[in-house]
DNA sequence: AATCGATGTGAGTCCGGTCTCAATCGTAGG
DNA sequence: CCTACGATTGAGACCGGACTCACATCGATT
């Protein structure tokens, strides 16, 4: 019933003795549940503080429990449905123990995530989740883990440290999806994705993201395994904005020896190519067959619906929040760490190759072959 | 090339000083950069403190300093790519100025929006932008307000508080699209929303959302002014998951009175509508016409391409983020209030009333008409 | 009745910075 | 040569809680 309008100064601890007429030790004890504390002082304590409206201070608390009950977590780019959706994995975990999230992005540029790494250790937060924009440049990775904060890696991993990592393994996925392709009869297979990178890819070149580059190996694998050259030429890295994806997409479409099915490595990058495509008029799976990464709802409202390597986000997002808080709990991570796996959801955008009916398909009928493939 | 491997204890100021062979204040001084401080005594310190790898404690500056630069965003689900996009918006915006976000998810619920405001108070968070969830229950909103706390509210308003608020004109552009879609004939227009509610729709109703309501006087008016009546009816509210909407949407395709034309709230709720339209078998739009909140990239790749409500969230975001920062730093609010105006994309899901030719709009050609509508 | 352990309680320190204040140093003006 | 004013510097208070420690208090034990 105390309305005194606009007040300044927050009430603190001390006010609270005051108007409880106990000393501040009491008092805080009382708030803060520990310690002895006589029923008649706690109830005095306790009218005070509902009577004058008190509020603890986290900043204060922080300062000499140590822990901030606050996690970073650092993303590529939240305005992507991938990150929107695992984010919402982290802070649903999060806010189920207790813990907040302050979200930070870098478009994907390891010296924004450097930096972003940088502040939210000096906001001392209690741990960071970070999907590294790169594999290879780790160095501010590698300086957090070693001063002993709780880290964990989404998506990617980084090379050598011994993080916690929580990603799918894509080199599995990736082939399988390829020999599902292989299987349709495609051989110019065009993957595009918008890593960032200096070097042109060829056989052999490190990437700098382990993502791409697991990609990449499962399908170099799926064509060796099928006795087929790999189309390195058909390969598209450091695709940007939607423009340059569209170009991208007729490169590989309109090229001598063109493609005759894309592969995206992304939702976003799905929504450009697809457009172009469609632009080109060109059908899908009639004239150019179509796989992306990531299964959004959109996908089966297009038609054809999309075929894509659905992940698991949400829970792993989930995951990399829990092996977080146990790090930061100090409990040993789960006994068996929890595995995700990406599925291949064959919808309607992958058809048998154009032009000329599946060569020398008559070894194997389409999925069937697909489905017993096992991979080690 | 101090290379001690893990340390516990971070290194202080004082460590500082003391390596540096200086009083602590004058540590503090030549970190902090103010304060009169010799230049040998500042090469010393600066020279120390690279050597020893200092890092400022945030969370002990921002102690006294009052200020945390760090801003809370309380929006209703994060994996919904409108807030994704407006997130972008202000993470983006507030980088730029030096803060950081701590972001809270609601689920569209009171109860857990209230709390979200307290734990950022609690931890004394600059400023606060919150999504309200409810445009009535506003009492905690109320209270930041007096406290003088910065809080700047985005896509939904909340009554009788004198609070900035960042939105779109919804009636005027429901009332636009309503005439659309009056335009081409159709009468009965279902419209479905997440929002929750206890009440029954009805006309009058004050509902809890401003955004909901201010869209649902947009249609009223519509129909009014065309002098038809209004399908309150076909008003679907507390849609929930992608199941419950299957099923209102089926209810206003399959009544007695079925609806022609059909309005989805926002992106979640399009697509379980129109996935719900396709295994109906109906197609849009011969047989029933589709409009929706919000212009994803992904309704350009429908068959046919999605007619939508276009808001420009990303910017809407930045500048919710922007008034805040104003307000944070004292400074007053842009003088004329930037305005935020959605609009009408149209493309293929909006067709002639099925079954008949256009009845009475022989009054006026479709777009012209629409085109010149001046609403107040 | 003297002693012991289990509460209760208040004074005061600490966390890691910022900032005030008084003391010191240097030297330019008189 | 002496004084005064600005530049430097160090000691210590302070932000708002958590927590240590010494000092009661009090019923229970022997």
């Amino acid at each position: 019933m105390s309305s005194d309008g606009a007040r300044r100064r927050d009430v603190t601890v001390a006010d609270v003795a005051k108007a409880a007429q106990v000393s501040k030790a009491q008092a805080a004890r009382a708030l803060g549940n520990y310690g002895a504390v006589s029923d008649d002082v706690r109830e005095r304590v306790l009218a005070a503080a509902e009577e004058l409206e008190y509020r603890p201070n986290e900043l204060a608390r922080s300062m000499n429990t140590g822990k901030s009950h606050t996690i970073g977590v650092v993303v590529g780019d939240i305005e992507n449905p991938h990150f929107g959706l695992a984010t919402r994995g982290i802070t649903d975990t999060a806010k189920k123990s207790g813990f907040n999230v302050i979200l930070i992005n870098t478009d994907e540029n390891t010296a924004a995530e450097v930096d972003a790494v940088r502040v939210l250790l000096d906001k001392r937060v209690d741990g960071l989740i970070v999907a590294p924009a790169s594999s290879v440049e780790t160095q501010h990775l590698r300086r957090v883990h070693e001063s002993g904060r709780p880290l964990v890696l989404l998506d990617r991993s980084a090379d050598g440290l011994g993080l916690e990592t929580v990603a799918v393994d894509m080199a599995t996925i990736s082939y399988e999806s390829t020999r599902y392709l292989l299987d349709a009869g495609h051989r110019r297979i065009a993957f595009i994705s918008t890593l960032r990178t200096d070097v042109e890819y060829s056989e052999g070149t490190r990437l700098d993201s382990s993502q791409i580059s697991d990609r990449l190996e499962g399908m170099r694998r799926a064509f060796s395994d099928a006795r087929c050259e790999f189309p390195g030429d058909l390969v598209r890295l450091n695709a940007g904005d939607a423009g340059s994806i569209r170009n991208l997409t007729r490169e590989v479409l309109l090229g001598a020896d063109p493609a005759t099915a894309v592969v995206a490595s992304d939702g976003l990058i799905a929504l450009s190519v697809v457009e172009a495509i469609q632009e080109m008029g060109l059908r899908i799976p009639d004239d150019v067959s179509f796989l992306m990464y990531d299964d959004f709802a959109w996908t089966r409202l297009t038609t054809p619906p999309l075929t894509v390597v659905a992940q698991p986000v949400y829970d792993m997002g989930a995951a990399a929040a829990s092996a977080l808080i146990r790090q930061i709990e100090g409990r040993p991570p789960l006994a068996p760490a929890p595995e995700f796996h990406a599925t291949l959801v064959r919808r309607g955008s992958v058809g048998a190759l154009p032009g000329s009916e599946p060569p020398h398909s008559a070894s194997s009928s389409l999925s069937p072959s697909f489905r017993t493939s096992a991979v080690p």
